[in-house]
DNA sequence: CTGTTAGCGCTTTCAA
DNA sequence: TTGAAAGCGCTAACAG
């Protein structure tokens, strides 16, 4: 609790008004149902008493400040504030609090987050997790808050789920690099243990299979710093029994960090060899080379999660559809 | 409010195991208070029934759970997600949720989501801003909730002020350049609007003019991407009438910015233009050349603040001094 | 070990 | 235009 001895409430502001607190409470609420002379003593005592109503309180009593709570792993990671962006953006629309809730890439913690969130009676959840456990899905459902997966799709939604197939997805930009010419094309991977991860490792194998390929596989389990993983991701792929002439990476840190490997190694790419991200991150567009990737909308994701959790939110049309960008690290054709 | 048909309170819970809320309430609470058997049958019904205790209820009545406001610009910096994680590594030890309200550069912004902070009763305001208004103050002080300045230190602090002194440390970083030998050291600020900016320009102007040099300044107010951003002062400051040697900007991506623009134009770093960054953000130790910096304790700052909002937080022996690091893009001397 | 009563700060509904 | 009564879901303090 805040502090008792400094802590006003309705009654007090009603007290040096010369009113009843419900009076107060509609001037907040319905002001033109106030006189004008109360409405500017009212108003008065409010400023020289500093008074913030309490949504905690109003929202029992029935009136719902809008809140939002957003279940992520981690904000260490591109694309997390991004969506968070996205969300915030739409959520200031409606005047709508953010709550943050990190799950550190484990899933026993993303049930205690989930269970968490869901104490607080946002308004909606908007994950940006692993798979959901039975546990939470009943917890959720019971508790009849709107539940938007936004990021990775699921195979058994829990609410709405507009999450993008990170497997077709990277399917698609393997397939692209392989039309493009590339003999041997490599993933690299920085396994945090999370499903996307997984699913884009996957979308690579597929491609590269149903090309008739052999893949060739980096997957790293090292907890470190982004860019310092994509360097090790980039030596071990160098060490490859077969060298492969394109690597592709699940993600655009780690690609940047291949690349300014490539810089020490005195390797150019794409020349020595093709490199190929997987977000667009702002750095991509910017570093040198600059970094052939593939757009995902997450900022619209989480503008359009938020839609699905309060009405009032302006729809935007946005591109949801993921996009991919060839630059100077690596070429791209599609069939 | 959350769905009404579908909402499992106390009450459901109590007629499902046969007992009075209240002794629901003590399973939670004072769990050895209740006994073996009805504790099991609660356990159970709680599991069926998917219910998840309210939070804004509890802390009504009297039992806080742990919560927390942190009050930002814009997660898209690259600091304001690091002190949030060191935020939330502390929340996480006490169980804290969190809140988080950006104000989008715009201090009318920051007045109204410190207000909208308060509304939720927090345990402890983080604060990550500008200047706060008056009016704010007021009713920061008027709820009694502890309020943390934990990023630029205030001559005025409202509550508690762990801020650093981004003047002084700019200072010391031009200095620093200045000690190295640099003849003409240009400062570089995207000026957003914010304190912070101005406190870093003033610093470089204090040591500028405290060595007797002419002040080179390019001042943009580009509200685009960093990187970008840190390319268009790149060229500006080539285009300065006396041409420096070393260039200082005021944040890392930025600095990145240029580095990938000299990169661009064939320029090398440091032996063209020698380039420092503030910040050392995760980019700096792998970018290439790496980039000579000043590091910030943005986790740390994170985590010590919410030591000040709630008890029980383990404390941590992090350093909290500000510390240059002299890497590849410039040389550093200190006197 | 369990229940009863009162009340957190606010809003709803009804009455004046 | 304003007020009085009741209650949101939970917990404190007391009783049994």
């Amino acid at each position: 609790m805040t502090n008792p001895r400094t802590h006003i409430t309705l009654e007090h502001v009603a007290q040096a008004a010369g009113v009843t607190p419900m009076t107060i409470s509609r001037f907040f609420r319905t002001p033109q149902k106030v006189s004008q002379g109360t409405r500017e003593r009212i108003s008065q005592a409010i400023e020289k008493l500093g008074y913030v109503a309490d949504s905690t309180a109003s929202r029992l009593a029935g009136k719902s400040r809008p809140m939002l709570a957003i279940v992520a792993p981690s904000l260490d990671l591109p694309y997390v504030p991004e969506i968070i962006e996205g969300v915030s953006e739409a959520a200031d629309t409606v005047n709508a609090a953010l709550m943050v809730f990190e799950t550190r890439f484990s899933l026993e913690m993303q049930e205690k987050r989930i269970e968490a969130a869901i104490g607080w009676r946002p308004d909606g959840i908007i994950f940006v997790g692993d798979t959901v456990s039975d546990r939470s899905r009943r917890q959720i459902t019971a508790s009849g808050i709107p539940f938007v997966e936004a990021w990775a799709a699921s195979d058994t939604p829990v609410g709405v789920d507009i999450g993008l197939s990170h497997r077709a997805i990277a399917a698609q930009m393997t397939g692209a690099l392989i039309g493009a010419g590339y003999q041997t094309v490599a993933f690299g991977v920085r396994r945090l243990g999370y499903r996307v991860e997984v699913e884009r490792l996957d979308g690579y194998l597929d491609a590269v299979s149903s090309a008739g390929r052999t893949p060739l596989v980096v997957d790293i389990a090292d907890p470190g710093e982004h860019y310092k993983a994509g360097a090790m991701i980039l030596r071990q792929a160098l060490d490859l029994t077969s060298r492969p002439d394109a690597l592709f990476l699940a993600g655009d840190v780690l690609a940047a960090g291949a690349i300014f490997e490539c810089h020490r190694l005195g390797l150019a790419a794409p020349l020595d060899l093709a490199i190929c991200g997987f977000g667009d991150s702002p750095i991509s567009a910017s570093i040198v080379p600059s970094l052939t990737t593939v757009r995902l909308p997450t900022r619209e994701l989480g503008y359009a999660a938020v839609g699905h959790c309060i009405a009032g939110v302006p729809e935007r049309v946005g591109l949801l559809a993921p996009e991919p960008i060839e630059r100077e690290s690596a070429r791209l054709a599609f069939e």
